[in-house]
DNA sequence: ATGGTCGCCATGCGA
């Protein structure tokens, strides 16, 4: 079973590239973020007509999270119950798997602006609320992944400079700790279950060339709990769509999960 | 020290 997190900044610009992707790296659930349009815009369509199925929580310009899954997800969920917010940044769903029932969480995590901005204590607040209603959540499904953009860099490695980038938005400690008190619920980070070789970053920004001089920020997670930790067999970064025309800022991590 | 680029949509704002 694979599982997908990308951030693909305005689904209308980007369909024709998920869709090739898609067809290249055929995954059971994708999750999707910034798609940027309304509900009555998601293309649905386009997706059905692959043979993917399609959950989703849009909203005008900003935000918008969706699940596409080979297998129908039940039990949707939108936005955190214990959290009132215009925002559309989180969406759940449950999917078959040979162990049982797979709870997948879309987050699109706040990215807070700068560490005196009203967007960041909305962020540390809306972490918290994140945290609260996973660990309910874990309890219900012990087999549960929650993927997306984090906004989080959660150590230096993380960073391409971490001395450049100082204490700021994305590796600040509170949002750090933040990012550990998930891992403090039985959560695991995928990426960091193995031995990498290679660039860890996820994002790169769109000036100074910051993706040629691979000058990026490892923000996007695939968080498994211990049931999903043990089938886990590789935790993948595909750069090769930010190399595209018109790409997106980020790059799709994949989790690859393997049933006995 | 400043602004650089995208995507939204028409103007600055958010990332």
């Amino acid at each position: 079973m694979k599982l997908t997190t990308w951030n693909v900044n305005s689904l209308n610009v980007r369909l024709p590239q998920v869709l090739d992707w898609l067809k290249a790296n055929p995954v059971d659930v994708l999750c999707l973020q910034e798609l940027k349009l309304p509900d009555e815009r998601f293309p649905l369509e386009a997706f059905q007509e692959m043979g993917y199925h399609a959950h989703w929580a849009g909203q005008k310009t900003y935000n918008g999270v969706a699940l596409i899954s080979r297998e129908p997800g039940a039990d949707v969920q939108r936005n955190l119950p214990n959290y009132e917010d215009p925002q559309q940044r989180l969406l759940a769903a449950t999917y078959p798997s040979p162990d049982g029932p797979v709870r997948v969480i879309c987050a699109y995590c706040p990215n807070g602006q700068s560490l005196e901005s009203e967007k960041y204590t909305y962020k540390l607040e809306w972490f918290a609320a994140l945290h609260d209603w996973l660990e309910k959540e874990l309890q219900q499904y012990p087999r549960l992944a929650i993927l997306g953009d984090y906004n989080i860099a959660p150590a230096d490695q993380d960073v391409y400079d971490p001395v450049k980038w100082g204490v700021d938005v994305l590796v600040s400690p509170p949002e750090r700790a933040a990012f550990e008190r998930l891992l403090a619920l039985g959560l695991h980070d995928a990426y960091r279950l193995f031995e990498q070789s290679g660039s860890p970053f996820t994002w790169w920004d769109y000036r100074r060339f910051a993706f040629r001089r691979d000058a990026g920020l490892r923000i996007d997670h695939a968080l498994l709990s211990d049931e999903l930790k043990s089938r886990c067999t590789a935790c993948d970064i595909d750069r090769e769509p930010r190399a595209n025309e018109q790409p997106s800022d980020h790059a799709p991590v994949t989790a690859t999960l393997s049933f006995s």
